[in-house]
DNA sequence: TTGTACGCGTTATCAC
DNA sequence: GTGATAACGCGTACAA
């Protein structure tokens, strides 16, 4: 079924390295025997082995990705840029999912650390945030494996990272609705411990105190990360009747917010506008279509495979150096919102 | 960095199959030298490494994924699914998107082929449909390398496939607008080489069929597959003011069509039923929310998973035979339609 | 021009 | 109880 050099070898009565050498088309073997070896080789459809050449090379051309989830849309953008990149240099992407969970993230990292990949690429799960445990990942870096985080990153362990502005989106998005005359805009978030939602939180309040309408803590209603418990929802607006805009961090709670407020007969964007973070399917063909902060999850998917394979290929010996690029932010504006 | 057993039996002053035996526990190494290969096992985080086991056992313990998509919430579950049973008997996942491509498609395959995964799971490309060109499958399957096909498939090849009854969701969509008094039942599907899309139209016109209302083909409206070339969506209604109901292969187009007639002032269901395909995100935050057919994308993945991983792990004695096996699919009802 | 030998890391068989 | 050897498939430095 799979034929190997020495299989040629033996049936053409040549040495195995002989066969290698004419496979490579090298100068020091002869015209014919070249031509006999390789008519032979494509006649058999010999291809080299790849686990032979990763344990030879100790380059095993996969790149490991630990997500914490790939059904919410940014995910599956990154995902998608990471393996247009990837394989265009060659590189085969190893996808494996932590389900928002710190022992699934701590397997998933040992079973790939074993020789399977030349490096990682990822997100933390919401409970590795939480606990603030990262030694999974300093084993890894200890170890010499390359990582790149992205997204849900943090600051205790050294490698290249790659973020979008978060604080800047909420903020720019906040704005935006100020501007527009809101004045009594709430914030949907997740719970703190989640890097993107702290900074998402931070950006919001900035733009409040810049604009001089000042923060009011009851209007910022935080749930469990990604649990998508959306009777919270319902609740903070019965409580809330007075808001007039709403900036939610991802889609899903501001189209479910949308669905409510629409319900409860208010017109939107005239009544109250709504921001999403996350420019996906939901905010494109939602009804009205939601004004998003685009997050360039494929842009961001390239960016990390390219510093990841960068670092895999360069030269062990120059002094390790690491960067954070940071991605700026994009206003989508639909009709959620005035324009 | 990365320690191997060379590097213990040197340190240790044994040898190098004393070590390996010792680490595995072996009754012919003294309870003494155990105890010392163990304890410097593991202070130094020995890990045995994969691709050196791998070219071993000729098993790489990794399952390639080919799927035409990953943005698509179907995909996206089924990769979910293959992910966890996957993973759970040790098993990690490659994967590699077609993005509808003939050629990447091939080209992937060819890249996993060579020794890097045990098995394939895949999804054709639209393109690879179109052309029926299934060769690269032939080519892989001939080595004797186990394959799944899921939801896109073909008969041209013999191997083990997982769909789910795309004829019968169809036909339970359409009679079940019929029972609710639709008389003009529109369909807008992508083209006919999608085995997907053939299959569901036959359901739609069967259903037609069977209740005597009979199939007027110009309230089939067929778009180019996936590019989600919605202007013609908005003609087609355009020329069709009659119809009171549509159906759609998937949710997308359904969400498309529900908002174009919102802006024509017509009422969901009042005046016009939809029912899609794919029970994804968009179909439940849609406004109203949307009926559709559920394709069950992670149990298919799991199923996929299992069938190919007991095919690897079988005795290569066994005469093959292969298995197709056909999901149920479900109505999920929501406020697209009465109820 | 061709072939031999070694190494990548591991395991299994066989010899001491 | 321990160790040497071969094998998985490939590439390459070196020898013939």
């Amino acid at each position: 079924m799979k034929i190997t050099l020495k299989d040629i070898a033996r049936e053409l009565e040549v040495s195995i390295s002989t066969v290698s050498k004419a496979l490579k088309n090298s100068e020091e073997i002869s015209r014919d025997t070249k031509e006999k070896v390789q008519a032979f080789a494509k006649l058999y459809n010999y291809k080299p082995n790849n686990i032979a050449i990763s344990l030879k090379n100790k380059r095993t051309k996969n790149i490991g990705v630990v997500i914490p989830d790939i059904v919410h849309h940014f995910f599956t953008t990154v995902i998608r840029g990471i393996e247009k990149y990837a394989n265009a240099r060659g590189y085969n992407v190893i996808v494996c999912l932590s389900e928002e969970s710190f022992d699934k993230e701590v397997i998933n990292m040992e079973m790939l650390a074993n020789g399977s990949i030349d490096g990682f690429i990822m997100s933390l799960s919401s409970e590795t945030q939480q606990k603030g445990d990262y030694n999974h990942l300093k084993e890894v870096t200890e170890q010499g494996i390359p990582v790149v985080l992205f997204d849900r990153i943090t600051n205790e362990i050294d490698c290249d990272k790659v973020i979008i502005d978060d604080e800047l989106g909420a903020y720019m998005a906040t704005q935006k609705l100020i501007e527009q005359g809101r004045k009594k805009i709430a914030l949907i978030s997740t719970d703190d411990y989640l890097s993107v939602s702290k900074a998402r939180t931070m950006g919001y309040k900035k733009a409040l105190t810049d604009s001089g309408l000042g923060v009011d803590e009851s209007r910022i209603l935080k749930l469990p990360t990604m649990e998508m418990d959306e009777m919270g929802i319902k609740d903070f607006f019965e409580e809330h009747p007075e808001v007039d805009a709403v900036l939610c961090v991802n889609e899903i709670f501001a189209v479910y917010s949308m669905r409510l407020a629409q319900e409860k007969g208010l017109k939107i964007p005239e009544d109250i506008s709504f921001i999403g973070f996350t420019d996906g399917f939901l905010s494109k063909y939602a009804y009205p279509s939601l004004t998003v902060v685009a997050q360039h999850g494929e842009k961001m998917g390239e960016i990390s495979a390219q510093m990841l394979i960068d670092k895999v290929e360069g030269e062990k010996g120059e002094e390790e150096t690491f960067l954070t690029k940071t991605l700026e932010p994009t206003l989508v504006i639909r009709d959620s919102i005035f324009h």
